[in-house]
DNA sequence: GGGGACCTGTCAGAGAACCGTCAGAGCGGC
DNA sequence: GCCGCTCTGACGGTTCTCTGACAGGTCCCC
């Protein structure tokens, strides 16, 4: 999950910021002055910082040279009254990734957010990081997976309908929702296509195909993966 | 030298931002409407792109959208007279990096261009340092490729094909991702283009090119490069 | 416990999709 | 004009996908 950490000393805001962060499924760390500041983003590797420039202690723009004096590459958006020319060019300058001046809108700062996180991922694929179950890893990027850390050819149609039962995984796919989102179809066809890859899943990554253990069948409503 | 492509009809504020911006060292590049601004951003592949959101004909959104869409991933900044939270919210949601509202101070315009070309810059330098795979080495600055030792003389589009596989090295590169890259086409165009080109390096570069140990392709996918 | 209805597993082959390959045309530079 | 680079369309081989039939399992009702 992403990883926000909050360097705000009025906790009034920083209440408010890590709920409205929160709901949008980030995970928030808060902390209140500017040295604990640095030490949580040393040792915690957020994914992104939030940054007070009026701080206890050690000012924002102290921490922020700081980080990048260490090489960390991590976005961190500034956040404060101070809204001068001069104090943006600053902050800009010393690093930061974007600049917002107390009163703002949540909702713009939430799509700040976003486009910085957008803007930092990984250029290969947002699809996805690795996952895992049993002995068998997928990922997604290179389209690979391994099983016992050894590579298992997969067709096309199949990877992609591992990573649809994935997706749900510990809950049930209907024949329908797998048609609809690998094959794209969305008329209700219904034939042993879906059950025929299910198959071939299950030789290429079960130990024992006929005795299925995370490939499960649920009868009368479709198939469920369990890790 | 670093290109930067202005969209903006107020003929004053253009001028004014070309002058700024060459003065900081930037080749600058401007247009006057929306369907210009695409078609100069398709074929002459910015750095960054200025953007105005009131344009006649094609609008800010729509080329925004547009270019995202053709999976070009350029930091766009949007200028723009329209302050609403929504509208920042809208621009920021459509892709863009950041949003700048008018009147602004051109010395902080400044310093958000230059933090989003140092977030958009690789790592390591402008060139990117030499890279290797198997006994191929490839060599970024004089853009030349060594085999066991030995220059193996590639075409430029081979070239660009080869570093844009690099760079997703063990992600797979759609066909359309590198039409984008290295074609600068707007995808779209279902051709046989990038597998020759494919075919053409394999035969360079692979010991055998039937079996290739490198340049892997993932069907119904794209390409991979492994080391 | 037995029988039947229904559901899923399995298999093999026909057809389709996809990619590698090649030859040639267009284009631009020397 | 010659030559090298680039792109395109056609062809063929290979792999993948889907289908239908049958077999086996499971559940429910009697």
């Amino acid at each position: 999950m992403t990883r926000i950490l909050v360097v705000e000393d009025n906790p009034d805001l920083a209440y408010g910021l890590r709920n409205n962060l929160e709901i949008e499924g980030y995970d928030v760390d808060v902390v209140e002055d500017g040295t604990q500041g640095l030490a949580r983003a040393r040792v915690g590797g957020p994914d992104l910082i939030i940054l007070d420039l009026m701080l206890p202690g050690m000012d924002g723009y102290r921490v922020l040279r700081a980080l990048r004096d260490e090489g960390r590459r991590m976005p961190i958006l500034i956040l404060t009254a101070r809204g001068e020319e001069a104090d943006k060019v600053r902050g800009l300058r010393l690093g930061a990734d974007d600049y917002v001046t107390k009163p703002f809108g949540v909702l713009e700062l939430l799509a700040r957010v976003e486009a910085l996180l957008r803007r930092t991922a990984p250029p290969g694929d947002g699809a996805g990081a690795p996952e895992q179950f049993g002995a068998v890893e997928v990922i997604p990027a290179s389209r690979t997976v391994l099983r016992d850390g050894r590579p298992v050819p997969l067709t096309p149609k199949e990877f992609d309908l591992l990573v649809a039962l994935l997706r749900r995984c510990g809950a049930v796919a209907t024949r329908m929702e797998l048609l609809t989102e690998v094959w794209g179809y969305s008329a209700a066809v219904l034939s042993r296509t879906v059950d025929t890859h299910v198959a071939e899943l299950r030789r290429k990554l079960e130990a024992d195909p006929a005795a299925p253990q995370h490939i499960l069948t649920v009868r009368k409503a479709g198939y469920r993966l369990e890790k």
